[in-house]
DNA sequence: CCCTTTCCGTAACGGCCGTTACCGTAGCAG
DNA sequence: CTGCTACGGTAACGGCCGTTACGGAAAGGG
């Protein structure tokens, strides 16, 4: 039995060249050579790896989202009230002082990917809805005595808001800083946070 | 003086045919072939209206930026006060009946573009501060007694909150339908309305 | 009617892509 | 220490890309 590898290790490293790779040059620059280079091997080992391409962006998109959901429960579960919880929660998924700002490139990237691939439109759906259903959540506790159609309508236009700034910010942060996306963040909850007293 | 073309015409068509196939296949599908095929020509007429494909990719981002300036305007002059024509501004740029729905999707694509094209990067500041500064005009109008900070906040979350839902609802249509859609900028004008009065 | 000049379809080229086949090699079993 | 086997680096292939060169066709002037 000569000469085993790590699987995973490899695959986790090939999914953050991945990552890398798209958030410097983008899509059209994303290809299984930049990988290999990126990650330091050859295309040899990112085909032994994964089988296509595909499946390294398919991969590499499932990384992004555990990663976006792993910092989503932190900052949660970091927090005392529901109404704490929601702000942190939207407030991590904007642009963070911690160089997380290449993260909207990524999403943007898969985003417009998604637009014509049904498995990585998949995806997105997936992930998104995880993330509304965990807004949806934070709401309601916020605000119990709400409907349902307000609780949905609120929902989506704090998750729409805090994905516009995210989107904006990437293609123009100059005009998007990350104080006044909190501010705007801010100012969107305080009808919530009113409703809550 | 043999055989004369007409240039403009065939520049807007080409630029329509680059807009569709972008619609359709995304990104990786905008190739010069695909473009050609989609006007009814070949690869030559592209390259003799066009000197590089970057060319036609500019022109089809202003002809994308002088559509949504045409729609923007004619909202705002359907309008008889500064409050109804800030919702019709908004509201057109949202999900329309009238089957504009690709141009979100368009949007996207040149928006991931923009992360990786300096050009394109400037195409899409320029066009996104001159709807910052339409909104801006009419929020102003609408509530005299703000200060520039409040002004700023406000205009930047309500094109935020607009562009957000274009992006989610282009990758997840049933989550984000219509209807929902002008809900919630209803209820975000909400807060304007009320300082109108 | 023909000639000239511009136009644009055709076809080829070099380059980069994803993918594949092959083989040298590294490491454990005996 | 030696041989076997999975691993992964190398190099080539077919295909599609943007771009270019060329030649036939079409249209207005003489």
């Amino acid at each position: 039995m000569p000469k085993q590898r790590d699987v995973e290790a490899q695959r986790d490293l090939l999914s953050n060249a991945t990552w890398q790779v798209l958030a410097e040059h983008g899509l059209p620059g994303l290809t299984l050579r930049a990988v290999a280079e990126r990650a330091g091997c050859t295309t040899g080992l990112v085909m032994h790896a994964f089988p296509t391409k595909k499946a390294l962006l398919l991969h590499a998109r499932d990384l992004l989202y555990e990663r976006t959901a792993v910092r989503a429960d932190a900052a949660e579960a970091a927090s005392t009230d529901a109404f704490g919880a929601l702000a942190a929660v939207l407030g991590q998924a904007i642009d963070l002082p911690h160089g997380h700002h290449d993260e909207s490139r990524v999403w943007v990237g898969f985003l417009a990917a998604a637009l014509a691939d049904d498995d990585l439109a998949g995806r997105h759906r997936a992930a998104n809805r995880s993330f509304l259903a965990r807004v949806h959540r934070l709401v309601a506790a916020c605000c119990p005595k709400w409907t349902g159609e307000d609780l949905e309508r609120t929902t989506k236009s704090l998750v729409a808001l805090v994905e516009g700034l995210n989107v904006l910010a990437a293609a123009d942060p100059q005009t998007y800083p990350a104080d006044l996306q909190q501010a705007a963040l801010r100012a969107a909850l305080s009808v919530i946070s009113e409703c809550a007293r």
